[in-house]
Order: C-alpha cells, then structure tokens, then sequence
RNA sequence: GACUUGGUAGCUCAGCUGGAUAGAGCAUCAGCCUUCUAAGCUGAGGGUCAUUGGUUCGAAUCCAAUCCAGGUCACCA
C-alpha cells in the first residue's frame, strides 16, 4: 500500500473518531510536503474547518496529537502552518520499505489482473516513409503497452498496415508514367524511401494538371477530379477491387519495396508488433459488415449507390461508408477490422494509438460500431496525441520541411557517438559494444524527448538544435545509472545486516521519491501517459545526483550507512532501468 | 461558419479532481573534479499563468465572455 493510502486511512481513522462524523478521503487533500517546511507529507485542514466547526489550529492540534498517539510506527512528529498539518514520517518506515525492495527488479509492477488489451499503433501507409510524426506514435504505442503490461494487463501489440486505398494507387500510377522501370536495387534506395518519391511526383504532377485545367475555366474543385492522372488513379484503384492481374503485380512488387524498408526502421527504433494486419486484407470484411448494416438498416444506400450512415441524431454528420463505385473507405475496413480483433482476442480494451487530426474519424468509428452491435464497440478507445510540430509550423512533405525518422535516427547515433568521444570514458570497450552503445544512448536520448511531453498535446521539435544530452533527457537518466552500477561493480551489499540507522536529508529524499514509483506506475497506465513515467524518474536521477554529490557511499561513515546508501543506490538503479524500459529505452551499464 | 484542442520564464515543457512564496530543463551569469563516472552538483537572475469578469476563506487550476493559434467538418487516409 502507498504511503499516501496509509495516510489517509489513518486520517480518516482519527477523524471519525475525534468528530464522531463518517468522513473519507475525498474530504481533505494530502500532498508533499514543500521542502521549506519541516515534514514528509501534509494534511490540507481547510476543507475540513466547515463540518468539524474548529479552528485550523485547533484541527491541527487534534488531530496531529491523535496521528502520532495512535501510529507509532508511521508518525513521529507534526507541526501546524496556516492550516497545513506538515506530518513526519518514521525513518522506520522508509527503511523497511527499502528493506522489503531494494533488491526486487519488479518494483512497482502488479499482478497479472486477466484483463487483455489491445494497442494498435504506427499503422504506416505504404506510400511513402516514417517521419518524425510517426515516431511520436511509435515510441507511445511501444511505451503504453510496456506501461499496461507493468500494470497486470495481458498486452497484444497490433499494427494495420494501410497498404491499399487510393493514396498507394497515387504512387503506382507515378511510379508507371515516370520511373521508367527503376526499382530500389537499381537506384540504390531504401524501398520506402523510394516508393515515396513517387507519391511526391503524383502530387507534382496533379497540381500541374490542376492548373491546366483551371487555366480552361475550371474552378479548382472541380480540376482536382478531373485531372488525368486522377482519373487513372481512380481507374486504377477499381482495377484494383476487381483484381485485375498486371495492377495487383505491380502493387504487390511496390508493396515489398516498402516492408523492407519498414523492417530496417522498425528493428532498428526497437518497434515489434504481435499482429500486423493489411488493409488488403480487412476492407473485405468491413464491406460485408457495410452489407450486414444496409439489412439491418444502420446504413441506406443513396440513388448514385453509395452507402452511408446518418449520424445527424448524434450531433455528428452523415458519413459515407462505401463510394458509389462500390470501392471501400478509410473507415469500412476499419468497422471490419474492429470486430476481426474482437473475434480473434476477445480483448476488453481496444487502444487506437492516432494523431488528433482524426479525433472527429474515431468518434464517427466508434459510434458506428456501437450502432452496428459490433462486440468491442464500446471498448474502442482513441489515444489521440498531438502532432509534431516544427518551429515553421506544421511538417510539410510539398515544402521538404518533413523530419525523416531514419535521418532523426542516424544524427541521433551519431550525436551520442560524438558525445562519447569527446568524453572518452568507454576507450577499452570493442568496436560491438561501442556501436550498441551509440544507440542506447541517441535512441534514449530520441525516445524520451518525444515522450516527456503529455502526448494529448502537440509539441514542437526544432531541427536546429539537437535534442539535448543534459538535463531533463534520457542521457541524463542513463549516466545516474551507470554510475550507480560503477559503485555497485565495486562494492559489495551484505543482506545478512539489519538497518536501522537514522536517516540524513539526502537519503530521505530519494526514498521518498522510490516510494512513489508503483503509484505513478499505476497513474501513467491510467491515464495512457509515458510522460508521467520519464518525469518521474528524472526527478528520482536529480534527487540521487544531489544524494550521490552529497554522501559517500564507498566511504560512508560507517558500515551500516554504507549498506543502507549501497541499498539507495540499487533500487535507485533498479527503477531508473525499470522506468526507461516503460518507455521502450534502454539504460548502459557504462557509458 | 460549426465543432474541438490549446495559450504558464527568452525557448521547450510540468503543475490543471481548487491550497503554503507558480516549478523543471535549455539558454545566461557565478561557484564545485588530488576523494564512488563533471553526460554531474550548488547558487543567481528571469513570470500581469493570453485578457476581462464571476464562483470561493483561497483560482494558473472551476464557470462565462473576448482575443490569438492549431485541428476537424472530403466519394483523402
């Protein structure tokens, strides 16, 4: 149990004792005590003054005498200002905490709780490659799943691959009229990189038949339709419904480019996923469901044949399932897909890791599943997080303002090799080792900047500056821990030794931050939020650098302060490798 | 226009289920390596919490209005 919970049982307990009213712990606040006074935590008496009609000194008094008198083991002094009752902690009680913990790697996890849940993310197009947008995405769909997995859930990690739609028939259609045959190999390209080319090129080239078209007397609108390279396009995606053997050839051929280059991305940001489903392989689903919805009159069908949905009652629009050609949309395959996983899981929550621009397309989803009866429908959760930005404002393919994640990932690697370097604290480690450690590092670095902000809002990146290696980072919380690891390669816990020492400032400090790691834990997986975690433990990594700059502890004083800071230092370590792998980064034993 | 999200230090962000003098990091300035890794530590300066009203013993936090910025409202995904 948190200390906080055995807090306010206890203040609950001597309330209803002393006022002889029922009070719970909603009636009044406890928080950290600020460090300006003296205490570990505090009773926030204002809101209690009204129904226990006493003064805050009076309160205080009471119910600060009653705290101590009645708890022992968990009290050993109190003051009152200005209607704070500032509580201090037994160093007992922090000292069986570590006792209990410190040499437990899965600190701060829960049971298995039999709940699944599913965390579908990334979900890349197959029209072009990763951006820094999509690392956001990743590197928070890998996280929560760490977080819920930390929290007892049973955790699938899915992935839908929009490999079909009439955005990868854009690139085909390009690829034909211009590439004159080229492929990856020849051109000595990655497969996505050079697959996006040609999505560039198709939008070059529409804009271009746009303006020849509004130069005739066309309004834009209209010029967008008409354009010959639409029509193709469009041509082509119906070819491609209808399986025609040359389209399907040449979009299977394209299709590979990309996974391989996919994969190198993948492997090397550290994202896996248990289930990856293809679009190509769902939509067909979802247009039976449409069929099923037109029955059961959830859908009707307008004079041209399109299929839509009249979601007017809900405050919403009316939405088109199905193109009056008979060709699916971005949502039919994802009706079908939210009842595939259902069927194929039996999953109680169903994550959707997308950016916020789709905020009105997931409500729309989920309505529509619930209309539908679709099993998981009400399970359907969307975790929108907001887009990167840059400085100029929004990443923009056409204006080549676009972050590529592999380009992010290289300057990365390449900045923490140049750190180390200059350094030079890791010169006996073999050319393996430094290579494993250049990524540890650029990727922390990389990983925890894009996850310490709350992912609900946007954030902005500057490509200027390179994510910083000081302060509030993931080096900075690698380097607490190698050095931590540095003494305890050198030093020896002996566990036969019972501590009961008083505690000085500094090492009360960390392990009061240690004590609020299961708690915030629990926090992040509640609210979806990886950020919780990497502010977390950078204050835990500050507050052991201030212990660390403070204390010795090879040469503490004596033999039982020894122990006890070698025990700070080891669950300190413990949590700060446990912590950075919620967010999906590794710590290095030396660095 | 409708709906929606946000506006906190020069910059990037915490804090938002109301509580003590609004916090970090970066940047700036001043200190600290003959002692466990200085990717570190200590300190200083830096704020009309967009604006105006309201609720309250108490508002960055809740409510309303206004201003500013982003997103969505596609037979795109």
């Amino acid at each position: 149990m948190s200390i906080v919970k055995s807090l306010q049982e206890a203040v609950v307990k001597s309330l209803n004792s002393l006022y002889n009213t029922t009070f719970t712990e909603k009636d009044f606040q406890i928080n950290l005590t600020k460090p300006e006074f003296e205490g570990d935590y505090t009773v926030v008496l204002f809101s209690l003054l009204k129904t226990t009609g006493k003064s805050p000194d009076a309160l205080g008094q009471e119910l600060g005498n009653d705290l101590v008198n009645n708890n022992p083991t968990l009290f050993t002094a109190f003051n009152i200002i200005k209607g704070f009752l500032n509580l201090t902690i037994t160093d007992n009680f922090w000292l069986q905490l570590l006792h209990k913990n410190y040499n437990d790697i899965c600190y701060g996890t829960q049971p298995l709780n039999g709940k699944k849940v599913m965390v579908e993310y990334s979900s890349p197009n197959t029209n072009k490659p990763l951006h820094l947008g999509h690392l956001r995405n990743n590197f928070l769909g890998f996280s929560v799943a760490q977080i819920l997995k930390a929290c007892g859930y049973e955790v699938f990690k899915s992935c839908i691959v929009n490999d079909r739609g009439i955005h990868i028939c854009k690139s085909m259609i390009a690829w034909q009229l211009f590439a004159k045959g080229a492929t990856p190999q020849s051109t000595n390209t990655k497969g996505d990189h050079f697959v996006g080319e040609y999505y560039v090129k198709f939008n070059d080239e529409q804009k271009r038949q746009i303006a020849e078209l509004v130069a005739t007397g066309k309004t834009e609108k209209e010029a967008e339709k008409q354009t010959q390279i639409m029509l193709a396009t469009q041509q082509m995606l119906q070819d491609w419904e209808a399986g025609k053997p040359e389209v399907m050839q040449l979009w299977k051929e394209m299709n590979s480019w990309v996974y391989a280059g996919f994969d190198v991305t993948y492997k090397n940001i550290g994202s896996d996923f248990d289930k990856t489903y293809y679009e190509s392989n769902t939509y067909l689903l979802g247009k039976e469901i449409v069929q099923l919805g037109l029955n059961k009159n959830v859908f009707y069908k307008k004079d041209d044949g399109s299929v839509w949905i009249d979601l007017t009652a809900d405050g919403l629009d009316e939405k088109l399932v199905l193109r009056k050609d008979g060709t699916s949309v971005y949502i039919t395959q994802d009706i079908g897909l939210a009842q595939q996983k259902y069927d194929e899981y039996k999953i109680d929550e169903s994550i959707y890791v997308i950016g916020d621009e789709q905020n009105y397309h997931m409500k729309v989803l989920k309505l529509i599943a619930q209309k539908l009866g679709v099993s998981s429908a009400n399970a359907i959760y969307h975790l929108s997080y907001g887009m990167v930005e840059l400085p100029s404002g929004k990443m923009k393919s056409r204006e080549g303002t676009v972050v590529d994640a592999d380009d992010l990932v290289e300057e990365m690697i390449s900045t923490s090799k140049r750190h180390t370097e200059e350094l030079g604290k890791v010169k006996d480690f073999t050319a393996d080792e430094l290579v494993h450690l250049y990524k540890t590092i650029g990727l922390g670095a990389m990983k925890f900047y894009l996850l310490r902000v709350d992912p609900k809002k946007k954030m902005v990146f500057n490509p200027e500056e390179s994510i910083d290696f000081h302060g509030f980072t993931g080096p900075f919380v690698q380097y607490t821990y190698a050095r931590i690891k540095s003494i305890l390669r050198k030093e020896t816990i002996d566990i036969s030794k019972l501590i009961s020492t008083s505690l000085l400032k500094n090492e009360k400090e960390v392990l009061v931050a240690v004590e609020q790691f299961p708690a915030v834990i629990l926090e992040a997986a509640k609210e979806l939020d990886p950020s919780k975690i990497a502010i977390y433990i950078f204050n835990l990594a500050k507050t052991f650098n201030s212990f660390y700059a403070e204390l010795s502890i090879a040469k503490a004083e004596n033999e039982e302060k020894k122990q006890l800071r070698l025990q700070i230092a080891m669950i300190t370590s413990n949590i700060l490798k446990s912590g950075m792998q919620l967010l999906g980064a590794e710590v290095p034993e030396r660095m």
